[in-house]
DNA sequence: TATTCAATAGACTTGTAAATCCATTGAAAT
DNA sequence: ATTTCAATGGATTTACAAGTCTATTGAATA
């Protein structure tokens, strides 16, 4: 869908971290195996990654990413700022210069209200909702599993 | 944003033919420069909405592009299916295969609600919308600017 | 019929996000 | 100290959407 590979690749990589097993730090290429995300390309996207503040970074022997803020803490929004995407950047789709509330292009009031849902959900969701909504399958799963 | 360029050209060639003074068929060189869109690319844009039976076209000496559908008829996710853009071929956005309700991605209840809202937004809102919401603005300023 | 206008078709070029490659830095372990 | 491991930086390449160019088709006018 619509956001870029590199904004859609952090989220991919943000969840396939939160979701691993934390026995100390995840190196680049296991997460790049998991996630399926080109391993070089995805180094380059943690970096930012560790730039946000969002994990740290240890090098060498036993190093890797590991989570550095709460997850309550990481939006959606969040993490596609730190990739470059900012929904305040984006041109009018109309293609006008000086498009606005006071000055709307005839898709204004339509296209606001498909940027209104996509801010509600980037700004109200964290990477903590991720987990938790993962965790709630995954115990459904075991109950379902073990015969319950 | 998300959209790509093509469907948000589509997008704003329909909103720019609907919003002109509808005295004949419009050029595409006419709208091609109303809407700021490179005209050989616009062509080809607009065949796609002439194949999918919004408009029609006709050739030579006062030729051009005309509605051909109501506008009531034409809804955003229309337009957007026309140019190629399917959500439904949308890949999982963790990359798996067969993600779906029943084996969710890590990501796939967060992801499922952007995809809701973004369809509630495109099968909800049609051409229609845009040209009374268009009306209502032009309205209002003319009331403002007539000085009442 | 000849001329002009405008859409159509398709080959070709451009721009840039995405992906790759390789050398370097820095930390841990022995 | 040396070796090994893993992130980092930056140059380069690839792939493909976006945009351009040119020739053709077909309709209206005179």
């Amino acid at each position: 869908m619509f956001l870029n590979q590199t904004s859609q690749y952090a989220l991919r990589a943000m969840a396939g971290l939160i979701v691993a097993d934390q026995t100390g730090p995840l190196k680049s290429k296991e997460l790049a195996k998991k996630t399926e995300i080109p391993s070089h390309y995805l180094s380059k996207i943690m970096r930012k990654m560790v730039e946000a503040g969002f994990i740290e970074s240890k090098k060498g022997h036993g190093g890797g990413f590991l989570l550095k803020k709460p997850l309550k803490q990481i939006r959606i929004i969040d993490v596609l700022h730190a990739t470059g995407f900012d929904m305040e950047d984006q041109p009018c789709v109309f293609g006008w210069d000086q498009c606005s509330d006071c000055n709307p292009c005839p898709l204004h009031p339509v296209w606001k209200r498909l940027k209104e849902s996509f801010n509600d959900w980037a700004f109200n969701t964290t990477l903590e909702d991720v987990r938790r909504e993962n965790r709630l399958v995954s115990e459904e799963r075991f109950n379902l599993t073990s015969g319950r």
